[in-house]
DNA sequence: ACCTACGGGACGTCCCGTTTAT
DNA sequence: ATAAACGGGACGTCCCGTAGGT
């Protein structure tokens, strides 16, 4: 069971996760937090030794949640070439899971010069993700669903690359639409890795 | 000629202009700047009306600077499809062009939920650069050298996401080398729009 | 008899009364009257519903303690106007008698923009005083010892007033010996309302 | 001529004076000057270097307005008895000069226990203010309009004492009507104090 | 052209009154 | 009966962007 204290812990980092993912580690106050959870700033760092805390914290159930829509339902889904076109189709249509967008790419940019705590977390979520991916790529060329040679590191960079990249200008164009362009040049791509 | 206002201009203009897109709009402080440029605070409030306008000419400034390397040498290059892949690859070959990265994705990203003015600006290269793209593409299949039907904005916007993206990606593991992944597969795909 | 958890509150209430009389009821933390009696935060709230109930008993035991002592000895005085003669001389002669001075000076001021509660038991307080001592005052007049005419209630409040008046100021000047000319001066009024 | 800075400390002096006077100097927070002024903390702190520098100069000003109003227009009242009952009717009439009561009364209770720079400024009121009366006794003496032999100091102390005690009652009573008692009574004394 | 003053947002800490669990 | 947890108000400081005054 929950002590009050974790719920409310809980509470927070529901709270604080969409605001540290719209503005940003420096861009989201303490304040903001307040304003957002009704609790006192002295109250929060009860629950947090720092604004760092609260953002990795806040981070991790962001990506939580945004992972876990992306790759929902895919155990369903059989061949690795589909497994593949899935991921690509999840991401695509599912552009708004999350207020401020992916937190992967949003961290990763934010932090550049930035939070090294965070920084670090966000190249874990990403080499998770990938791993993931080469896994499946991996799995297709042992089945023989995939063309043998096809190095699975290339595919999974390029997927990840694509689709944050097609999510960054989709925002900034504000036209979730052109994220259809980068997904059927995903699946050019797939058919070509796919064993004929 | 220019007058001495305007090297004085200028030369704030290349002293900020890595900052903020190392640091963002918000994490640059005019002290940043101050120190940059050993110009006094209220100094640079002559020749800039506000942080913004000063982050405004610096975005310009450096997104000058990155897209002029990006296309040097491309009118040498003859055949719709082999400019595509040369843009690539000086892409994927400058990484390191600018302090701080690329411009536009920096700035998409910082400004996602901040700063309408630079946002615009960003839209604006993004625009710019996209049309450029497309013009080659619409270009290459008016010469046979490109497939007809294949839609000038979907391979645009392909292009500049998955490099992009991959950008993204490549800073945040701290190896450039992945970037190369990012190129082969848009080869792939400019081999596949290609007329045969 | 009383049984022990009366007797522990009754202990709690002398060793906080001091402590809200000298600091004020905002002035005066739990914590204070934890480190005087001993007993822990949490267990104070055994005996007290609230700080408020705390600082309430805490005047009533002080204010019970400083009009015992004012009082004291008066049933042996004669006459009406000495019977005040003595009350004023009591009040004069006994400055310190409670730790802070007196407990309704300073809650009348101290709630003055503040605790409601508080600010009742004074104002009852100062009401009883007023009371008792427009009784002797009607006596007199009755017993034919004090001027037909004389309002009690000019009387008392000028008495309770001045006394009052006086502890403040020799509070603020720290020289008790102030307080006679108060004396003497209520002295003067009470010859003047005496019967020829 | 005042600069903007000077011209901004005393708007906030006049918007804080009434609050520490109300509140207290504990019961008054930073913030409540904040909203009384629409002036941020920090900004406060540019003109005050502490909270304890802000409450004594509300003090002075506070007192200043008090004291104002209480010897305004006594120069043109004749003779020395006259001028002491003329201050006496002043300081019952005007009862709600300042918000929150007599800065002096307030000051001194609220500090008895507590900040030693404001309890300085109250007594210092407190002499000069009784210096002030035992002059015009004094004064009167010397004429031979007040009876030789009265104690100019008691005559002060008397009169102080007996305003701020009505004052204090007169407050916890709600009723203001009460302090006409400690004028007659004072004009009483000061009758009993004129020569014949 | 600079130095200083100005007003502001955010930060993290302190201690407080109260409640919960032991 | 106590220790620990909880949520809260207030504090004073830092640095920021901007505006005046010299």
């Amino acid at each position: 069971m929950m002590t009050k204290g974790e719920m409310t812990r809980q509470r927070i980092i529901e709270a604080a996760a969409p605001l540290f993912n719209k503005k940003g580690f420096e861009g989201c106050s303490i304040q903001d937090v307040v304003e957002a959870t009704g609790i006192a700033k002295s109250g929060l760092y009860k629950h947090f030794e720092s604004k760092e805390e609260l953002a990795a914290a806040s981070y991790q159930f962001a990506w939580g949640q945004v992972s876990k829509v992306r790759i929902q339902g895919i155990e369903k889904v059989d061949g690795s070439v589909q497994k593949l076109r899935y991921a690509v189709r999840r991401f695509v249509e599912t552009p708004g899971i999350f207020p401020g967008g992916c937190p992967l790419l949003n961290t990763a940019i934010d932090t550049d010069d930035g939070n090294p705590v965070l920084r670090k977390l966000a190249l874990a979520s990403k080499t998770k993700w990938k791993d993931w991916l080469c896994g499946i790529v991996r799995d297709g060329v042992t089945r023989g669903e995939i063309r043998v040679g096809v190095e699975p590191r290339l595919v999974a960079n390029t997927i990840i690359a694509t689709l944050e990249g097609t999510l960054m200008i989709s925002r900034l164009e504000g036209n979730v639409a052109t994220m259809r362009d980068a997904q059927t040049a995903l699946e050019w791509m797939l058919n070509g890795i796919a064993a004929s």
